[in-house]
DNA sequence: TTTTGAGTTGTTCGA
DNA sequence: GTCGAACAACTCAAA
């Protein structure tokens, strides 16, 4: 072991905070200075560079962080550049001989961290590795045949008979600092904002940060939890938590997340709902972890061959909120305004891109990736392959959303489309998500025109539905042709 | 070892 | 109007 007053750096990536922080605590324990630093090195996130809202959210995070490291006596050394050179440098420029980090599951982060770490260690450094992003490291849950699990529900009765995710650990009062802080970039100067004033709007919905992130997570126990099971279906309310821009950027973590909520609420229904949906969020990390190419490919082969279109008009109507059904656009408008969708409606959206309008789910991946302020690879990667039914544990073939249905169900008062579709605030609750089959006696009062102020639907429901189901059909005969199954058989 | 039943979020049709 | 059946193929654990 080295001298104990040599220093050690602390490798901030998606783990902005201070609190039940076990890389932060460790480096502190160790005893010499602590030199936490942020590199911005977007190029080794593979095809996965953040996005426009992603971008916007870090920018304000790191501002955040950087304040409250100087509460705890620390300041935050911003880089930019590739994460083994500037590691280096900085070890070179400070005499640091560890680094302490939280580990990184997406395939791309894991590869790079797997090579630097070899190469630090070869060089003398000391590597300190932290699982703390995940309740349970991916590679230590598997079924009984020793193989990752492909379905939900028996993994998620795994999780609940492990009964703790392990120590949780204090914010620390003080960070100790070094005598000389080495050079750091102004985060204004990462240029993380392409664009200012298509982010700015952001700023009303969201806080993001340390802070923003507790003081949302106690306001839902205190209120959203309790009715959480029959309320988080409702885009028209504020049923859920809105705390995953929050969990991606790691500025709360699940560990402490799932300890609060099961060991002292308890298992009331409710409860356990939230906790399925932080399993699911579990879950999909893990998969993306055992079958990495997922990010990029159907984990189920079948659908290579799938039949997708290539429909650059309706995608574009998709993308703006114009395909005609209230539902699926309000969805669309909520998330270019607030860089946020409502669950219920991402995947009413996401079916209608892949089964009404036959577009390849990654199309959509990527659009939600650039819009959403909670990115996150493995949650979009696996939302869309579930939805497309070619992920694990996913959606029948058949299940295709009927928008018009789904709207009366979820919003039967036409609450969430009116705020984002001012153009139907004036019609009735009945006809609120099918505008087109209004009279004219109820459109002109409104003061609407379908194809003029709000488009017809871009595409029929029952023509759509037949020609997905014949798509989806389709893949089991070419299997049958190619003489290949799915499972191997 | 083999069999059996159930599996996040649905829709449509016909009785 | 309500209700059950049908809409695949595969995974996993319990019997």
């Amino acid at each position: 072991m080295k001298s104990n007053t040599s220093a050690s750096i602390v490798w901030f990536r998606q783990d902005l905070r201070l609190e039940d922080n076990a890389a932060l605590a460790a480096a502190v324990a160790r005893g010499g200075p602590v030199i936490p630093v942020y590199i911005w090195s977007p190029d080794e996130e593979g095809d996965w560079a953040p996005g426009e809202s992603s971008r916007w959210w870090l920018s304000r995070s790191l501002a955040g962080l950087q304040h409250d490291m100087g509460q705890a006596g620390s300041r935050l050394v911003v880089r930019r550049g590739r994460s083994a050179a500037v590691l280096r440098s900085l070890l070179a420029e400070t005499g640091a001989t560890a680094v302490f980090m939280n580990r990184r599951y997406e395939p791309a982060a894991n590869r790079r961290d797997q090579e630097l770490m070899a190469s630090l260690a070869s060089n003398g450094t000391d590597v300190f590795v932290f699982d703390e992003s995940l309740l349970f490291d991916p590679a230590r849950v598997l079924n009984q045949s020793g193989k990752p699990y492909r379905v939900f529900t028996p993994y998620w009765n795994r999780l609940l008979s492990i009964e703790d995710p392990g120590k949780r650990v204090p914010k620390p009062v003080l960070i100790p600092a070094p005598a000389d802080w080495p050079k750091s970039t102004d985060v204004d100067r990462l240029q993380l904002l392409k664009n200012n004033s298509s982010t700015e709007r952001l700023e009303r919905y969201w806080v993001p940060g340390e802070n923003g992130a507790m003081e949302q997570f106690k306001k839902f126990l205190g209120h959203g939890i309790h009715d959480y099971k029959t309320r988080h279906n409702i885009p028209g309310e504020t049923g859920t938590s809105r705390l995953s821009p929050h969990l991606h950027f790691g500025e709360i973590s699940p560990r402490r997340m799932w300890y609060d909520i099961r060991k002292t609420h308890g298992e009331e229904p409710h409860k356990s709902a939230y906790l399925r949906q932080l399993a699911w969020r579990e879950f999909s990390y893990y998969l993306l972890y055992h079958f990495p190419f997922c990010e990029n490919a159907p984990l189920n082969e079948t659908f290579k061959v799938f039949p997708w279109r290539e429909d650059p008009d309706t995608l574009q109507a998709w993308k703006e909120g114009q395909t005609g059904y209230p539902l699926v656009d309000a969805g669309m408008r909520e998330l270019a305004v607030t860089g946020w969708m409502h669950n219920r409606v991402r995947m009413v959206t996401a079916s209608f891109l892949v089964k009404h309008l036959m577009i390849n789910w990654r199309t959509g991946a990527r659009w939600f990736w650039e819009k959403l302020v909670d990115a996150d690879l493995a949650n979009n990667t696996m939302g869309w392959q579930w939805t497309a039914g070619c992920g694990a544990d996913a959606a029948p073939y058949f299940r295709v959303f009927n928008p018009v249905l789904q709207g009366t169900r979820f919003d039967p008062s036409g609450e969430y489309v009116r705020q984002w579709i001012p153009e139907l605030a004036g019609l009735p609750d009945r006809y609120v998500h099918q505008p087109w089959k209004a009279p004219a006696s109820i459109l002109d009062p409104a003061g609407l025109k379908i194809g003029r102020g709000y488009p017809a639907p871009i595409v029929d429901h029952n023509f759509a539905r037949t020609r997905a189901l014949e798509a989806y059909a389709g893949l089991g005969e070419k299997r049958i042709f190619t003489g290949s199954s799915p499972g191997g058989k």
